[in-house]
DNA sequence: CGTTCGCTTGATATCTATCAAATCCTGTGG
DNA sequence: CCACAGGATTTGATAGATATCAAGCGAACG
């Protein structure tokens, strides 16, 4: 679906054309972003980047399959900033250490962006520029949204938004599907394995979702909203 | 300290001449973006923008004092994403209405920045472009830390975080300025005003700090850093 | 001087983690 | 195709942490 785009011949990648490529909009920041991309394959639980790794030096978008941004804790705690579906971008990180890792939660195609390259398109395009700004802005309203959810929410709270939150970025509305583990919704929305479990066998009990290992459909949606309300 | 530049003379704000502005750099673009800034003044509690307001229209800097981002729920329960300090950006979102609230802690003063021409400048100036990507990106790196903490960590963990986080912005690192209130800290961490009284009982009993309404004393540091570990 | 708001402490209730065990999948090899 | 091993999921019992409710204290302010 995503992948190397073709129409190369009005984009020229070396630096000597500004103008030309100043005039170009948003789509074609989009495909000149592409340009410089490779595409990457990985297999479940491979790592894609790791923690203390020196590579910030690339940015990463998913072209198929899921991925999940998490951070190791000295003492053995695991957190999971994010987990990343298709068309997502991810790895933006300001430090030249990587302080979280990328690892593969199924099968997993992504394209690979070298940061050198983008900061050069992004300095002759503006238009670039300001893709790569709404990208962090959008990674930004995500993170804050979340960080309301860790503070103050219950954990039935917790994972009825996680599954809308599924839900919204799918085309089926009604079925939801869950390639990660419990152990990894546990660890994304702060709660043990444990506790995802008993959630989600209450919500079962009380009619508002039917639960399979690997997909929840919503069955009472209005419930589940009120539960959300906000 | 911060506030309106007067060096004017490098810097038409008419948007003819490019080249000229596209060769200056980092402290440039500073300068570029002071231009079209204006300085406000708020007092105790006030409100900055608020909620659902229409105006994602500027972004700001704290010139001097402490700015509150937060976010109040249809329940009740309020959130407080992020407290911003002189020399802090804030005010950035992606939407055009204002998913949260700022408001002075204390008496403040800002520098509003209008957006529309923040984003000429940005596409006339690269490194100005680059600059907002830079302020985004280390924010989101603050949201990110942060979802961890609130995620995983006990509510002594996250009152030492805090003491930390606040005197590593500090010149003396051993007195740290509370100018917010215990609520405020309380909304900020995810925890209920008591426990941060508690929290902070119970560290001033083990020796750790000295507390005082509006001021904290680190005299154990040590002990601070084995509770807040990694 | 009294009022009010913010801070602190105590008692109890509630929620979630932890520990333990049973059951269900899934992939593998025969 | 079936049996089996190992991990993931689910459920139960209990302990621990924090919220909630309640009350006392203290400082700022009219």
């Amino acid at each position: 679906m995503y992948g190397q785009l073709k129409s190369t011949s009005q984009l020229p990648n070396n630096g000597s054309s500004i103008p030309d490529i100043a005039r170009s909009g948003q789509l074609d920041a989009l495909i000149a972003l592409e340009q410089i991309g490779t595409r990457l394959r990985f297999s479940r639980n491979q790592e894609i980047y790791g923690q203390g790794e020196s590579g910030g030096y690339c940015w990463y978008k998913v072209v198929s399959g899921t991925v999940r941004i998490s951070k190791l804790r000295t003492d053995g705690r695991r957190h999971i900033a994010e987990f990343c579906f298709s068309g997502d971008d991810f790895g933006f990180e300001s430090g030249a250490e990587r302080s979280f890792s990328a690892e593969a939660v199924e099968d997993v195609t992504v394209m690979r962006y070298p940061r050198a390259a983008t900061e050069r398109l992004a300095e002759e395009n503006p238009a670039v520029a300001q893709l790569l700004r709404d990208m962090t802005l959008k990674s930004l309203a995500a993170a804050q949204a979340r960080l309301m959810i860790l503070a103050r929410m219950t954990a039935t709270e917790r994972v009825v938004s996680f599954l809308l939150e599924l839900s919204q970025r799918n085309d089926d509305e009604r079925c939801v599907e869950l390639p990660m583990g419990r152990c990894d919704i546990g660890d994304y929305l702060g709660v043990t394995v444990e506790t995802v479990c008993r959630v989600l066998s209450d919500l079962k009990r009380r009619g508002a979702i039917e639960v399979d290992s690997h997909s929840v459909t919503l069955l009472d949606r209005f419930t589940l909203e009120a539960i959300n309300e906000d």
